[in-house]
DNA sequence: CTGTTAGCGCGTTCAG
DNA sequence: CTGAACGCGCTAACAG
C-alpha cells in the first residue's frame, strides 16, 4: 500500500517542479501540518508516523523552500556583506571568514561589491533591504548613511567595517591604524633610525590620517622633529609609490628607514627602490603595512605592520551575530579597534654606525 | 480625508515593521491589486491614481518584499557562486565580475566558499537548492555531481567553472591550459631556448595535466626530447617551488629557461632563484603562469602566460544568464575554453650565444 | 480601469 | 497526537 504507485502523475521531480509538504502529505496519507511537524522534529508526532514521513520525504528528495519558510517565519536568515572590492587581501579574508561563520550559524550571505561608488552602494543597500536581510556587514562610502539607518530602523543588525565617519548609529570595527603606525615607527626608532621617511595614504581617508598621526606621535615622543620632506601622502596606487620614493630617496640627506604605510603604493615603492639600486636593508630599512604572502617570499623578506584582517572579520561577524540574536538592543554606535601586529622579517636592520 | 491621521497605530516604520502593499492601499484608499499594478508600472491604472499611489508609497518608504514576490512569481532571482577560496586572483575576479553582472541583470548572488572540501560543498549545494536559486556557477570538487544534477533536474541553470570531470550534464567554461602552456613554451623556444625546465601542478588535476601536456607538445613539435629531470610536478604550494627550483638548478646541466606553470609555487620559485643568486634573465629566463599585479612590479618584471580570469568570468556569467532566460533547453554539456594570453615583460631574453 | 478571489509553500494557532 | 484553518506579502487570473 504504502509503496503503491499511483498513476496520477507522481511528482518525481524530473520536470522543474519541486516537492512540497503537500506532496509528502499525500504520499504519507497525513496532513500537511503533521509533515511539517515531523520534519521540524518537534517531537509532537507519533514516532512511527514521524519516521515514515521522514523516510518518504527523503525518498522524494524533499527540500524545504527557504523563501516560503522565511515568509512564514518572518525571518530570512539572510545577511549581506558589502565591500569595495575583492582584490584587497583584507576583504578577501573578510569574505571567506564571514561566509564560513554565517553559514555555520545558519545564515546565507549575499555579497555586494560597490567599487567604492556611492551610487552602486545605494542600489545594493536597497536590494538587500528588499531581501529582508537580518544583518549587514558594511564598509560604507559614507554617502548613504540614511539608507543604512533604514536597516536599524527596521530592526536589522548593522556592523560597520574599516571606516567610520564619526557618529553612526551602529557599531563599527576598525583597524587600529594610529597605533599600528605608531608601533611600527617605534620599532624603527628602536633600531636606531632617526631619519625615517613615510609614504602614506590620502589625508582625507581614515587610515591615511591615522597612520600619519601614529608616525608623528612616535617621532615626537622621542623628541625628533617631523621633516616635511620625509612625508609623502597620496593615492592608493603603485604609481604614487614610485614618485614618492623617487622624491624621498633623491634628497640630499635621504632617510635610513622608510615606512611604506600605503599598501597599494608599496608595490611601486619596492619596485622603485630596486630600480634605483638601493639595497635593502643595508642602505635602507623598509617597513610596509598590511601583510600579503609574497612579502615573505621577497628577497629580503619584507617586514610589515600587519593590520590583522582575520581578527577584524571575526570580531565583526561575532558582533553581528550577537546583535541579530539579542535583537537590536542598545544602539550605542561603539567603535571597536583591532590591534595591528608587527612581523619583523629581513628588511629592517639597526642603523649602521656610520649612517 | 486622504491625509487624515487615523488613531489606529500608523505604520510609521519606526518599529521593525515593514510597510506592505496593504498599508499603502489603506492610505491611498484603493485595493491592494491597484497598488501592486501601479508599482509594477503595468500602465493598467488611472494615471492620477497611479501617481498618487507612487507618491504615497514613496512617502511611506515602501520597499517590496523580495521573498514574498519570489514565492508568488515562483522565481527567486537568486543565483549562487561556489568557489574554492577567495585568495586566488582568478576567483576574486570571478566574484567581482559575476556579482556586478548578475546585479545588473536583476539577480542577487549568494556566495559560497568550499575550501575545496566535498563536505562543505554538499552542504552549500543543499542550502542553495533550498533557496531556489535560478542559476549556479560552480567550481566543482567532483564529489557531488548528484547534487549538482538536482539543479538541472529542477530546471535551474548550471555552469561549471575551471574544472571538468568529463561527462557532466551542464556546460563548463575552462581555461585553455593546454594551449596556454604550449604557447608559453613556444615563446621560450622562439627565444632560442632548448633546455627548458618546468614546475607544474599535480598530475591528478586538470590544469596540472594539461599544462604539462602543452609543454611537452611544444617541445616534441620541435623535435626536442623531454628530459625528465627538467620536469617537476607537485602541490600548489610555495614550498614545492623551492624544492623543485633547487633540484632543477642544481643539475649538472641546468636549463636556460624555466617555466613556472604552478602559480602558487611561483612564489617559492622566485624566492629560491634569488636565494641562489641566479640573476634573471641573464642566467635564466623565467616565465610564470597567471598574472598578478606584483609580477609587473618585480625587478625584473615577470613575464607570464595569463589565464585571463576576466574572460572566463564574463563568458560563464553570460552563459548562465542566457541559460536562465531561455530555460534549461539543450543539456549538451559543452566544454568551452577561454584562451590564455602571453604578457612578455622583462624576465625572458633570447638565450645567450654562449649558453 | 478596478476590486475580489485564489494561490505560492510553509509555520502556527486552535480545536478535536 | 492530529487535522483544519489562517496568514506571511505579493502576483495573477477573474469578473465587473
Amino acid at each position: 500500500m504504502v509503496t503503491s504507485e499511483h498513476d496520477e502523475s507522481a511528482p518525481s521531480n524530473t520536470e522543474g517542479r519541486f516537492v512540497t509538504l503537500r506532496d509528502i502529505a499525500r504520499m504519507a496519507e497525513v496532513s500537511i501540518s503533521t509533515v511539517s511537524r515531523a520534519l521540524a522534529g518537534t517531537g509532537l508526532v507519533n514516532k512511527r508516523t514521524e519516521s515514515r514521513v521522514l523516510r518518504i520525504a527523503d525518498e522524494m528528495g524533499y527540500r524545504p523552500n527557504a523563501l516560503a519558510r522565511s515568509l512564514a517565519t518572518r525571518s530570512s536568515r539572510l545577511v549581506g556583506l558589502m565591500v569595495n572590492n575583492m582584490v584587497n587581501a583584507s576583504f578577501q579574508r573578510l569574505a571567506e571568514i564571514s561566509q564560513a561563520r554565517f553559514a555555520a550559524a545558519g545564515y546565507q550571505m549575499l555579497l555586494c561589491i560597490t567599487g567604492d561608488d556611492p551610487g552602486q552602494e545605494a542600489a545594493y543597500l536597497s536590494t538587500l533591504f528588499d531581501h529582508r536581510i537580518e544583518g549587514l556587514l558594511v564598509l560604507p562610502t559614507g554617502a548613504n548613511s540614511d539608507l543604512i539607518e533604514r536597516f536599524i530602523a527596521a530592526n536589522s543588525a548593522v556592523v560597520g567595517l574599516v571606516r567610520s565617519h564619526g557618529h553612526e548609529n551602529y557599531d563599527s570595527v576598525l583597524f587600529d591604524d594610529a597605533f599600528g603606525a605608531y608601533d611600527g615607527t617605534r620599532q624603527l626608532l628602536e633600531l636606531g633610525h632617526r631619519r625615517i621617511g613615510i609614504v602614506v595614504g590620502r589625508q582625507d581617508t581614515n587610515s591615511g590620517r591615522e597612520r600619519l598621526a601614529g608616525y608623528k606621535r612616535a617621532l615626537t615622543e622621542r623628541g625628533i622633529a617631523i621633516r616635511p620632506e620625509y612625508v609623502h601622502s597620496g593615492p592608493f596606487r603603485p604609481e604614487f609609490g614610485i614618485s614618492a620614493t623617487e622624491a624621498i630617496m633623491s634628497l640630499p640627506e635621504p632617510p635610513t628607514a622608510l615606512f611604506s604605510a600605503n599598501h597599494e603604493a608599496s608595490l611601486g615603492v619596492i619596485g622603485q627602490l630596486a630600480t634605483k639600486g638601493i639595497v635593502i636593508p643595508d642602505q635602507l630599512s623598509l617597513l610596509c603595512y598590511e601583510d600579503v604572502p609574497w612579502f615573505s617570499w621577497q628577497k629580503p623578506a619584507i617586514s610589515v605592520v600587519d593590520a590583522d584582517a582575520e581578527a577584524l572579520a571575526t570580531l565583526a561577524v561575532d558582533l553581528l551575530l550577537q546583535r541579530i540574536a539579542t535583537g537590536a538592543g542598545s544602539r550605542t554606535g561603539r567603535v571597536l579597534r583591532v590591534g595591528a601586529r608587527i612581523i619583523m622579517r629581513d628588511s629592517c636592520t639597526p642603523v649602521s654606525p656610520i649612517g
